[in-house]
DNA sequence: ATTTGACCCTGACGCCGCGTCAGGCTCCAC
DNA sequence: GTGGAGCCTGACGCGGCGTCAGGGTCAAAT
């Protein structure tokens, strides 16, 4: 028929197994004055009453609303205020986290398009941006090669950054310094030439767009472009040898700044 | 041109208002390790340079996806890790977030709704569950005198979690409790008899499923049940003047327990 | 009466990402 | 050399407990 502690009341693990928190939220909720038990036996043993036990309870369905513990204990406490005034506010704080957190999934998710595909834009904006020589197959290409690298994750943080407009500018700038490779190519400038390596160092930086190219990368890129018949169809429909001649003035400057393109690698 | 500070590296200030961060982050993420500047100057003044600005514009970027630090730390510092898997892992968190976030939003609604309506039933499933002789206006009313006491909240939380099937629970055994009474006053149970205490505090316990109700409280709702025309009338037709009897029998009950039932107050 | 073992006490640090002092040093311009 | 802006390190605070550490209490079993 019930012992006699407990109809002095129960002590904090009893109390607290009657209302699923733990010994030490109870611990905690005494400190800070939002539940403290009625009693205490001579030996300092707190003694939680029915009716303390009741406020333990009042205490979790609020928390389970997610309102901070000095609220609830204002709400508890307060004689007959409006609690649809506090519960209006932490509505509205929980919309804004969830707000605020929905445009962090978007924003992850933008991020891991950017690491999958490659590239932001579909298809046909590609081609709408790059142009009809541009191939779509060549962003998959690429990160099949190159998925695995720091520079592509670099390039997918940027990626997942820019906007379509973004992309145009950048096509923009791209074009304008394959106009003038071409023209440099056709007006004889040499590799090893002021005009060259100030092409070359232009080219490096129009990289820099997606990751930061350091100059052995360079001449690994130039190489490697210039082994592929893709790349070289590409360059070669603008400037007939231009692969070629890109190639050597990237080697060129890497050497006149103090860096042997023959013993070049990527990392 | 840029001065001779600019090319060694930026002090943190600048280096902070480059980036959008405050000193204090970027000395935390010193300290933390996970930006920090690659030199000092001799009186030890962080020096950022262009590679430390970038990297902290990187860290920004994972950092506006809700990753945690350290995890920032091992994507940049990792040399090829596949960095959807951390993406995919945050996303799943942040979900999981969301969807906790959510639930509190609903929590919230729910208590709303049953602070301002006072019953989270419609009138419908009211009359259905309480039977025909129950008005869905007397939630109403019941709001209007009651609604800014404590036992009003507190019958809200409770309400709040509350199913149609719980009312049900409720409506029985308070169906069952009045046609006790009615049998009880018929049999000429006396007010102040054990069997009529008995009664009395099964319908003061009935009453504890929404609020904690004392006895000054059970005598102060008794008189003002007998006082109500709307109650009368539906007390009555289980039993005629069981409204009365049932005033007599609580007040008796108080009076057995010590309490005055003419001095009792709400409160 | 004592021992055991389960339970209780207080106090303090840790977490996460900084904000915000406090007390003192450095830098650059005048 | 001097003033003021900017920098340094160190420390506490926030929110809600989890998790030891070191020691006392309680009730049952011996």
């Amino acid at each position: 028929m019930g012992d006699a502690a407990e109809s002095d009341g129960l002590t904090v693990g009893a109390a607290a197994s009657h209302a699923g928190v733990t010994v030490r939220t109870l611990h905690h909720w005494d400190a800070i004055g939002l539940v403290r038990p009625s009693g205490r036996t001579a030996g300092g043993y707190r003694l939680y009453s029915a009716a303390d036990v009741a406020r333990v309870h009042r205490v979790l369905i609020y928390r389970e609303l997610g309102l901070p513990l000095d609220d609830i204990g204002e709400l508890l406490d307060a004689p007959a205020v409006d609690m649809t005034v506090p519960l209006r506010q932490q509505r509205a704080q929980l919309l804004d986290r969830i707000s605020r957190l929905q445009s962090m999934v978007d924003a992850v998710d933008r991020m891991i398009e950017a690491a999958n595909a490659g590239i932001l834009l579909s298809a046909e904006e590609q081609v709408a941006i790059f142009g009809q020589r541009w191939d779509p197959a060549w962003a998959e290409g690429a990160r099949d090669r190159w998925g695995e690298t720091p520079q592509w994750a670099q390039y997918a943080e940027r990626a997942a950054g820019m906007t379509p407009e973004d992309w145009r500018r950048i096509a923009d700038s791209v074009a304008t310094l394959e106009n003038d490779l071409a023209a440099a190519k056709r007006a004889g400038v040499r590799p090893g030439s002021a005009e060259a390596n100030a092409l070359a160092e232009r080219h490096r930086a129009s990289i820099g767009a997606y990751f930061d190219c350091t100059l052995p990368m360079h001449v690994c890129l130039g190489r490697s472009h210039a082994a592929d018949p893709g790349f070289r169809a590409y360059y070669d429909a603008i400037e007939p040898g231009l692969t070629f001649w890109l190639r050597d003035i990237i080697d060129a400057n890497a050497r006149d700044r103090g860096i042997d393109p023959d013993s070049a690698t990527w990392t």
